[in-house]
DNA sequence: GTCTCGATGTATCGGCCCGATACATCGCAA
DNA sequence: TTGCGATGTATCGGGCCGATACATCGAGAC
């Protein structure tokens, strides 16, 4: 999962790893906090080794945007990375529908194919409507059973399951209708990077909120 | 965080490991689908180690509830296990405040001292309030920085921080004024196990749905 | 009658990811 | 000038997961 977050990010610039980490917490916030650099690092020799990006220990030649200083290592990704990006984005195993591999995958959906974004989406949909099936299942037996706060528990899981299922099914709604997800406040936000072989993105959203 | 539950779950009655990963699934539906036999046999072995659980391999007199058949090792909590997992339940440090370890802390209140309970539920506020707050951030920065996806992504995961915060508001309401988590419809479902040091539940909940 | 199939049941292996920890450098303010 | 907080790279032990393998039992299919 950190693969595709990782590849997906250094397709939008080059960065080290302390720059990445800090990308990846604002994007995949609600994912996970902050990726552990006991976990970057080494997947970032993996992809090294694997040939999807390369390491330049740079040192002329900085890249502008931060304060530059002597940076250490920079992350590039190769054209072999962004095949293997490409691959990850459209194919959907079933790590693509638990929480943090949907997110992920959610995260780039700018960058993904509509048929791809639905088919994700249905994934989604159909993983947390099992989950809200077995919630209710226990729930509905548990009378007795389960003291009260294993039940609120439940209970509360249920209503995010059920929650999710709801905002699932809005999103798919606009998919198939062509529209996009609107703002906190219902205004259209186009993506802001030039990313080349994106879908194309009709304008006129629409998404009420709850 | 695997080892307070399995602790927990044999106190109430010795199980095999079948067994023991369907209760988990069923108490911590919410947290974990179902907790993977590579993670619970070698937990297992940890623990006997530890000398917290016993492995007989049992036989002859089979304890009734299943359906029997030449079971293969039934597992049983000892005195040393019971005093860890009464330490476990007290003691609460940065990973209690988790997904998973709230979950399976919570999922045990009816046997932890209203005390801790509070100090739990707060920690886990503070700790809910505080990615809210983060995301609240990133979205007031990001139009224009992250596209329509993302920031619906973020603004979803927000809604949710904010529900989880009042919920636990609620339950912190009503700790503090003695009462007890209610079911669905606003009845009260009292712990229906045995458990002996329990806390004293007083009666009259109160807890309206949303 | 027997045979296959699904539920029960125990166990290992490779691999991802985390938290703790250890360093080293840079800019700035006391 | 010294020391502190942000930047920055890296490793290690360990928890947990998915895939896999294997064995037994009861029941319905044929």
């Amino acid at each position: 999962m950190l693969e595709l977050a990782i590849l997906g990010l250094l397709q939008e610039a080059p960065m080290h790893g302390y720059e990445l980490r800090k990308e990846l917490a604002t994007k995949l916030g609600t994912i996970r906090a902050a990726i552990s650099y006991g976990t970057l690092y080494p997947t970032l020799k993996r992809l090294h080794h694997a040939g999807w990006i390369t390491e330049s220990s740079a040192d002329a030649a900085m890249i502008p945007p931060m304060t530059s200083k002597r940076g250490r290592v920079v992350y590039k990704i190769t054209a072999e990375g962004k095949e293997r990006f490409a691959d990850l984005l459209a194919q959907a195993g079933p790590e693509t529908y638990d929480d943090a591999g949907f997110g992920v995958h959610f995260a780039f959906f700018s960058r993904t194919d509509r048929a791809t974004r639905l088919r994700i989406l249905e994934g989604r949909r159909r993983r947390v409507e099992e989950r809200r099936e077995g919630l209710r299942e226990v729930l509905s037996r548990a009378t007795g059973r389960l003291d009260a706060y294993t039940q609120e528990l439940q209970r509360h899981g249920l209503e995010a399951a059920e929650r999710e299922v709801r905002w699932l099914e809005e999103l798919i709604t606009n998919e198939r209708s062509g529209r996009t997800p609107a703002g906190p406040s219902g205004e259209l936000h186009l993506p802001a990077d030039p990313a080349g072989d994106a879908p194309p993105e009709p304008p006129r959203p629409h998404m009420d909120r709850p």
